[in-house]
DNA sequence: GTTCCGCATGAATCGATAG
DNA sequence: ACTATCGATTCATGCGGAA
């Protein structure tokens, strides 16, 4: 199977009201949050971020296809010792886009930031919304099956890695092991709590989240074959996934940088150097007209 | 010391208002869910769910001292194939009683439910929303620190070693910092995401959450002696539980069954059967004056 | 070839200080 | 009074080098 990986240079304002509507299986994607990343996105002001992600949504509504879903990794800032109202504001506002919120799935970070302070602990989780444009969509159970017991503690992980083994022995000497030994245990659904380990550090990029996330919804959501779409691409994880797993994938990301590094035209050291010069930091965001 | 637990029947909504101001140091309440446990409780339509609460949450921000936390489990039903927003209504509508919304921990039930549906997983987590009067408030953080990860315990020990060298270094050019930091690394500060079963052993009852919920919040939150409320006892675990640790409380009920069980005057296998037979079934929520 | 250890660092937050 | 910057605090993870 042929799979096509577009990426596209561009402020996703902009550039999604160029895609065909009714065309995108999947949209996922980690928006930058508010205020945050300051150095390479420039940050939202948390009061200001309804009114800068609606438009956007309103565009991710039109391309997707009825029987799609939009995945969305998010987490409120806290503002003035509370958590701040932009997120749940945010689902409100989309429902009257005419999106439906199906589901809140939990990501449960289990190396979260540390830190102490008097009046809170240490947030380990971000809030994954599932968001369809009709009751009636696609879901793939099945593909996430995982084995009995606590199943994502470390079986995600290492049904990643095993597939990633799989994948590659298809491609060179042909040998399919470990296979029996997942097929003769014990298979069950997972929960809407996921639990994964941020890919922090030598990694050389500053990916929002682990590929073991995408994956997992990619696999949940689509066939291969599929379009895969990611408005705030960032270091491409989902796009790279999607190309794994054989799905067609479009990726927008308004820093040239990313666009380099995930054409391979520059390496993820080199894409740290310019992210610590902050080259691109301040990046203005205008608004859709 | 002396412990009073007060264990007082009739609607929430009329009860708070016969108790005095800035009296309560911890609310902890996990209140009727929309529309479930309705042979109990009559429900609250999903739509009415605010409308309904707002008049309670408003006593209750006046009962609390302004040093004191209002912990609220809570999680939406699903209405029409989506999650319902009445939860996250809710929250924008008590911050605007003057509500602080200071966190949101996440409750991972690990034995959730089981079943299957064709367009999502088991739910197997719950909003703990906390909210506060003040910015300022008590927080015995010490009181709930938990043993470090499995990896501590094979890299611990030598860990330690070179840490407190590398520590001593540092502060070298100053004097004594806090080795105790250091001392008992054994232990660390929770994060917000509490991993607690349901518990299944003997509970003949509709208890809403284990005891170790409650009683992680009341470590938490309150020192022996300080005054605890659940304005929703139900079977009383609030109120077992801040008995146990020395904490002055108070449950309210609006069904007999309830306050007898807590009461000692039924076994908790009778109140199965009280639950069972519906006798006291349809609660009518009139909604406060 | 394993196992073990040292180290850097991550979508963070608070409180104090400075302009 | 309000915003901007900075230091202090803290823990799980994966990589690379060593035993």
């Amino acid at each position: 199977m042929k799979v096509k990986t577009e990426i596209i240079l561009g402020d996703s304002c902009e550039e999604l009201k160029k895609l065909p509507g009714n065309s995108i299986d999947l949209i996922i994607t980690s928006p930058p949050y508010a205020d945050a990343r300051k150095s390479t996105y420039g940050g939202i002001h948390p009061d200001k971020y309804i009114e800068w992600f609606l438009p956007i949504s309103q565009e991710l509504l039109r391309i997707l296809k009825s029987t799609g879903t939009f995945i969305l990794n998010i987490k409120e800032r806290i503002v003035g010792g509370e958590r701040h109202t932009y997120v749940i504001e945010l689902i409100l506002e989309m429902r009257k886009q005419g999106w439906l919120w199906t589901e809140e799935f939990i990501w449960h970070k289990k190396n979260c930031y540390p830190g102490k302070w008097p009046n809170r602990f240490r947030d380990s989780w971000e809030r994954i919304l599932q968001f369809n444009k009709d009751k009636k969509f696609n879901m793939y159970q099945d593909e996430v099956k995982v084995p009995m017991g606590d199943w994502a503690k470390t079986r995600l992980k290492n049904l990643s890695k095993t597939d990633k083994i799989r994948d590659n022995s298809k491609v060179g000497s042909g040998f399919g092991k470990n296979i029996s030994n997942w097929t003769n245990r014990e298979m069950a659904y997972p929960t809407n709590v996921l639990h994964l380990a941020t890919e922090c550090n030598n990694k050389n990029h500053s990916a929002t989240f682990p590929e073991s996330l995408p994956e997992w919804f990619i696999k949940l959501f689509t066939e291969p074959g599929d379009a895969v779409l990611d408005p705030f691409m960032g270091s491409g994880t989902t796009n790279i996934v999607a190309k794994r797993l054989k799905r067609n994938s479009i990726g927008i990301d308004i820093l040239p940088v990313y666009i380099d590094m995930v054409k391979g035209k520059i390496t993820p050291v080199e894409l740290v150097l310019f992210e610590k010069k902050e080259k691109y930091g301040k990046v203005k965001h205008k608004g859709c007209k």
